[in-house]
DNA sequence: TAGATTGTTAATCGATTAACAATC
DNA sequence: TAGATTGTTAATCGATTAACAATC
């Protein structure tokens, strides 16, 4: 682990890529890993590996590289995958319930705790074996579990009263699956989980292959 | 609509913004808009949305803005929302059944025409009333009906071979929703919607204002 | 030592922002 | 006309890439 530097978001975005990489290595790979290797194998550019590596560990030796283990557990600290944040989540709909019930979180440091509905015939116990609770109790719960983060999973139309309730109740980060613009406070961090993005970028590069063809 | 330009991919991550903010705003609204009103609403700088919209859209007047209603067609145009593209989704888990219920995406242009899965037990009608069929179908259906999309909703240990096959069956780009880094040709487009990539900004930011709490 | 790899310093590139002229 | 807004041209900024010195 190294000193914490201000890093930018596009360093932050690659982060989670290495980590995945470094995780999916077989056991009998070598222990040690340079930022050349994992650069060709992720089909990015060398110089910008390591620098983003040399941003998170000081692991890195000259002609050996890094070792795999120790860079997999300086990104996760550096990513703070290695202490848990816990959620609330608000929409016990499909995505809500996938979300809910995903297991993959937990290598992420989070934690649902629970889910909330306005409609009460979505209240009981989740087939994940989460709870979900009427709306009316998420200010309650967020303040008795001190949760920092919330996760919207409502459509538009509702996100962002959603949204108004959470900051309300003390929530500093909201992970939102509505596909629409949510307002707030500056200090608030909306991370909107945009699939229209994607989708857009696929639709160009499927438009652009087809012209090609013609 | 415009003579098509090239255009960045910070644009086209942009775009999709300014048309749900466009499509939300209510019946009664004055009919133009201007760059700096959709600016100010979004909290982006104006220069920035008025160079974006005048990359698709010619419609702009000085001291009117744009009309609203064309603007919604030259950006949808632009991105490709007004001809539907067809999607095979493979993995019909409980992420996988989430997506292909979710109507949503009829407005992105995007139709998902059915769901394949390994395992038997999932075959047959899902609830949303699309088709599952078993992975081995899976070929034969590309071909007949020319699908370029493909979404990969399996466990990251099969994803891999998903895409060798989708890639095999002449689809040209890949929504990937499992969190691993997948290989292919250059021409293919993998488009991976990377939840931790979000999760990671969330975390560092609450990070960030637990410690200027202390 | 020689060579592979590291980290660093400088150059390039691209995107954003600022300044301005054009238009209704 | 005056003022708001547009589109464009130039300046700034930040991130990426290239070149290089340091290290084992």
């Amino acid at each position: 682990m190294v000193e914490r530097k201000e890093v930018s978001k596009s360093v932050l975005k690659r982060l989670p890529g290495y980590l995945t990489y470094l995780k999916s290595m077989p056991e009998d790979a070598p222990v040690h890993i340079s930022a050349t290797a994992l650069a060709n194998a992720l089909g990015m550019g060398e110089v910008q590996v390591r620098k983003d590596l040399a941003l998170v560990s000081d692991g890195g030796r000259p002609k050996i590289g890094y070792l795999r283990e120790s860079l997999i557990d300086d990104i996760e600290q550096f990513l703070g995958y290695d202490n848990t944040t816990d959620a609330v989540l608000v929409g016990a709909g499909k995505l809500g319930c996938a979300l809910l019930g995903y297991q993959g979180f937990e290598e992420y440091g989070l934690n649902i705790l629970a889910a909330f509905d306005a409609d009460a015939a979505k209240t009981g116990m989740d087939e994940s074996g989460k709870p979900v609770y009427p709306l009316e109790k998420l200010p309650s719960f967020c303040k008795s579990h001190k949760v920092l983060m919330g996760i919207i999973t409502v459509p538009s139309s509702h996100a962002q009263e959603v949204c108004d309730l959470m900051i309300a109740n003390g929530i500093k980060g909201i992970w939102n699956f509505a596909p629409t613009h949510l307002e707030a406070p500056a200090n608030i961090l909306i991370q909107t989980q945009n699939m229209a993005t994607s989708l857009a970028v696929l639709s160009m590069h499927l438009q652009a292959q087809m012209k090609s063809k013609d």
